[in-house]
DNA sequence: GTTACTCTCCTACGTTTGTAGTAAGCTACA
DNA sequence: TGTAGCTTACTACAAACGTAGGAGAGTAAC
C-alpha cells in the first residue's frame, strides 16, 4: 500500500486554479483572479470560494501573511495529472491507453514536430528499454 | 459554423452506459444493468434514470416495442470522444495534444506492443502526409 | 380472477459544482 | 478621523449528478 492519498478528483474549474498555483508557488486570491484567461475570469469571491475548497480537498494550503491568504500546492502535479488520466482513459477508451495514443496519432491533434517528439520518445523507450 | 451540436458533456457513470449502447444497438434498462461490471452495478431505477437524462441530452432516443422502452445512441461514439478528449486536454494537459502523448509514452502506460503499434501509425503518417 | 412479476413514470433527496453576495475588519490617505 | 478600498469569513442558491423508492399498469401463470 503507497501513501498515496485517494484524493477527490478536481472538477473543470478547479483544474484552471491549480495551474496557476502548480506554477506559482503561492498566491493570492486575486493573483489567481487575474491570471484566469478571459472566458475563466469570475467573481473575486468566486475565485476565494475555489480556492477554500481546494484547501478542503487537501490539494493547497493556505497560510496568512498580514491580512491576505497565500495558497500553495500540496499535492504534486504529477499526482493529479496522472490520477485524471488513468480515470480518463477507463471512461473514454475502456482503459486502453494505446487506444488513446492511437486516437491522438490519427486525428491531426498532433503537428509534424510532435510526431517526430513522440518517434524520439519512442527510440528513447527502445534504447533503455 | 459546423452542424455539430453543443452537446453537455457526459458524465462519470454516463460513459459506462453510453459504452453498452455504442457496443449494442439498441438496449432497454434490464439488458444495461446486466451489463454493468461489478464495480458499476446500480438499482434498476437508477439505470433507467440514467437513460432517460442521456434522452433528454440527445445522447440517446427512446422506442417503446410493447410494453418495453429501447434505447439506442444517437451520437456517434466518435463525437463524444471527440469532446471529451478536447476538453482533456485543455485541462490537464491545457491545451497541448503532444504533451498528453508523450506523458502516455513516458509513463510506461503502454505496452511494448502498443509502442510497435503506435510506430506503425507514425510510418503511414509519413507515408501519406 | 387472483397472484406474482416486471416495467414505466414520477418523485425525491443528499452531494458537488458553479457562482456570487454580504458583513465586518484593516489600512492608507485626504 | 472619516472614508474609500481591499480582504476575509460566512452564507446562499441553482443546476447537475448519483442514487433510488413508490404507484400504477400490463402480463403470465395458476
Amino acid at each position: 500500500m503507497s501513501s498515496k492519498l485517494n484524493l477527490d478528483a478536481l472538477s473543470q474549474f478547479e483544474w484552471l486554479i491549480m495551474n496557476h498555483l502548480w506554477e506559482n508557488e503561492k498566491a493570492s486570491a486575486r493573483e489567481v483572479m487575474e491570471a484566469m484567461p478571459g472566458e475563466a475570469q469570475r467573481a473575486y469571491t468566486t475565485i476565494q470560494t475555489y480556492l477554500e475548497r481546494l484547501v478542503d480537498k487537501g490539494y493547497l494550503t493556505k497560510e496568512k501573511i498580514g491580512m491576505v491568504n497565500f495558497y500553495t500546492a500540496q499535492v504534486p502535479r504529477e499526482s493529479a495529472v496522472d490520477g485524471a488520466t488513468s480515470t480518463f482513459i477507463d471512461r473514454v477508451f475502456q482503459g486502453s491507453g494505446s487506444s488513446l495514443a492511437a486516437y491522438l496519432l490519427k486525428n491531426n491533434k498532433l503537428s509534424n514536430d510532435d510526431r517526430k517528439q513522440i518517434q524520439d520518445i519512442l527510440k528513447q523507450g527502445e534504447d533503455n528499454g
